[in-house]
DNA sequence: GTAACTGCAAAATATTTGCATCCTT
DNA sequence: AAGGATGCAAATATTTTGCAGTTAC
């Protein structure tokens, strides 16, 4: 449907197949974080449960999504922004879990702040989850 | 064994067991964050799975351990320092996770620093976690 | 003695793998 | 045509729940 979903899947090796454009579409519908069961109750039966796993991750093995952490196990994932197209990943924004509705945001203009590490230490990747509430549930 | 075992779970109103005090052991031993499945590993059967898990809910409801975020979806937990002891939970240190020996410690000298959220954003918990070489790793 | 803790069985959930078939390039 | 993607079945892993028996206080 969207020409953006099949550049976005051209932009980064993938196969156009149904089941990757329904799922991208999805994370372009919201702006949050969602995990392997948002998708499948979003697609309600479309797809294999397996399918979905495995398209979840070749997509991050390609680049198009990253792993967002949570607070319990359950594993999530969120579109990399334009900066990681170009093969540089940047995902040094914090994410945001809102404990009444449960949404994980990025803030994308938010920045891990960097911190001095003990001698020895080298940082490669940062997460940074900040649990609370977030803007529309605290206005309500 | 340890009178320090029992002096925990005493301060946080915990019934004196076998395998509580075995698996409080294992906290103190290590000064990583450890996941059900290391604990279970060290009890070598001893206990029962189900045992394990419900003994760390109940660690984790009194507050004696906390939840560590990690890569994979695993859940991890650490002994909370002192400060936490007085009820008034302070997690605000920097998680570590080695990609090299798998190890995730507690940096308990590095705070996590503060940033601006968005308007209508509120914190309450924060979790930072760094993944890289660790100190013991990166000298060998 | 009583409420809490433990072990066992089993259910619910989450994730991975093998294989035959189908589809994109 | 060929390799990658999908669906189905099933194995594996993770976590939770019910219940009866045991134990700490």
């Amino acid at each position: 449907m969207d020409s953006n979903v099949k550049q976005l899947l051209k932009d980064h090796s993938l196969r156009l197949t149904q089941s990757r454009s329904d799922i991208i579409s999805i994370f372009l519908e919201r702006d949050v974080a969602i995990s392997h069961g948002d998708i499948e109750f979003a697609m309600d039966g479309k797809y294999d449960r397996v399918t979905i796993y495995r398209t979840l991750k070749s997509f991050l093995e390609s680049g198009l999504i990253h792993k967002v952490l949570d607070d319990n196990g359950g594993a999530r994932y969120a579109l990399c922004d334009d900066a990681c197209a170009d093969g540089d990943h940047r995902h040094d924004h914090i994410h945001f879990k809102c404990s009444n509705c449960e949404r994980t945001t990025c803030l994308d203009g938010v920045f891990i702040p960097h911190v001095k590490l003990p001698k020895g230490f080298e940082a490669a990747e940062s997460n940074y989850l900040i649990t609370g509430v977030c803007d529309k549930c605290s206005a309500a």
